[in-house]
DNA sequence: CGGGTCGTTGACACATTTCAAGTTTAGTGG
DNA sequence: CCACTAAACTTGAAATGTGTCAACGACCCG
């Protein structure tokens, strides 16, 4: 019962808490140490580029992304955070972000203090997990971009990334959907590492194709059965349905037997 | 004193352990949990893409790689891992990799379960902040992988990436780089998201420069510096000389006063 | 009404791929 | 140690996907 009554309900969309790692207790800890949410106008650096920052950025509202620059202004987008997502896990551990951070819409970011994270990590484990947890995630999103960029014709890219950012915007309904893509044609270039007059053109051809339906910011993928399977774009990698290792049930038993036994080959 | 005496310096070249972040205690509880070394021929694969895997693999000698294929058998190396390197970090809280891992070398590799690694983690700090280290470095390194897969040149991915493997492969003497690269020409182009066939020329074009000289799998960089310019390398997304922020230290206090101050805008 | 951002188009240039040989190197068994 | 084979590296010519440049139109907001 002390002076400072922390807003409650700050992060309660956060992935951080729905993926189901944390206790109440942990929730309530990371809530007191939220500080209060700041306003972004749209296309402006909430941290830039080789800055140095003490603070992890959870959005609340809007879409942000993480973006790096070659030497000649070349940019690239190497991450995309939509509500609910962590913008730059990193600063957890790194002193300086060799990324910028800058919204995609009007944005709403709530700040964590670094060492506030490390001290209730030290403390609670469910914490410490959830965060290794959302590096391994983004890990995973990243190795799926490399795939993207590497292999993937400019056609199968822009679809992938389409399939991906209406999975994770949006509740899917049935086999279409909807959703505000708020990425302009030329950060959707930066993203798929391609030039925003080639967007348009492999955005024609989606058109054409009637694999997606635009109207201002709102896009509708009437099947998505087929854009995913154009992108080659399976969802497994989002990991938006698991999480949630809690503690670590049998662990003990278990882990006593397998040590012992030689058949650990079979792993 | 109980009856299983383990083999002692099994990890001790680990970056798992060189970073700095574990107490004696923590390695020791680490090399009590791992499984005895396992050999490795060249080529082949330590965990198939869509595996499911109880294991978290560390490279003790050799080289690996992690990587993905497309429909039509396209293949994209996502990693490289050196000796030291953890291979599939993501084990730990996935049970299905999205990525095989297949040696690039003869190679030697260190299990341990992952559940015996969540539970140390559980009871160790030092162990838990590691984890969460070695994915963010893994982070760093994709991100950079991103940017120049999307954004450079043939001639700059593959100037870049030499630069990355020397720089990680060998202690840095002066401004030349001598170190021995088993990736053939088609796993470079498999990294860089290029055919084979034009990796050769920008190998060539390089050779042509002066820029490396190669014999055999010997690789030669007689001037760093140079090739650093031209694939705009800079080492620090490897985070090769931080890390180690051990315990909190000046945490506590300082964590109260950012916390009542209104200053922590200037983030 | 005016200025700026975003989307659209066309013609052309060029980096990279594809295909299809050839040559060298490394590994293996006799 | 040689012969044999497969893997790795080279080379050239032609095809093509994507970039570049430069202009124009649509739309939004003040």
């Amino acid at each position: 019962m002390a002076d400072k009554s922390p807003p409650r309900p700050l992060l309660a969309g956060m992935r951080l808490f729905t993926s189901g790692f944390l206790s109440d207790q942990e929730r309530d800890a990371l809530e007191r140490a939220a500080l209060p949410p700041r306003p972004f106008r749209s296309g402006t650096d909430v941290v830039r580029e080789g800055d140095v920052t003490g603070h992890l950025h959870f959005l609340i509202k809007g879409w942000a992304c993480r973006y790096k620059t070659n030497r000649d202004g070349g940019r690239q987008i190497v991450g995309v955070s939509v509500p609910g997502d962590a913008a730059n896990l990193d600063a957890l551990m790194f002193d300086r972000l060799n990324y910028g951070v800058r919204t995609l819409t009007a944005a709403s970011v709530v700040a964590i203090p670094r060492e506030r994270v490390l001290e209730l990590a030290e403390q609670h484990g469910g914490i410490a997990r959830v965060l290794t947890w959302l590096a391994l995630v983004d890990n995973a999103v990243l190795s799926e971009w490399a795939l993207c960029l590497g292999r993937l014709s400019a056609h199968q890219r822009l679809a992938h990334l389409l399939c991906e950012l209406a999975t994770r915007s949006t509740v899917n309904e049935g086999n279409a959907s909807v959703f505000e893509l708020p990425l302009t044609q030329e950060q959707l270039a930066d993203t798929l590492g391609l030039t925003s007059v080639h967007v348009n053109r492999m955005m024609q051809q989606l058109r054409g194709e009637q694999l997606i339906v635009t109207s201002g910011r709102l896009m509708t993928i009437p099947d998505m059965a087929r854009l995913r399977d154009i992108g080659e774009f399976n969802p497994g990698y989002l990991h938006l349905e698991d999480g949630g290792v809690r503690r670590t049930p049998s662990a003990e038993v278990d882990g006593m037997r397998r040590q012992l036994s030689p058949r650990y080959m079979a792993c």
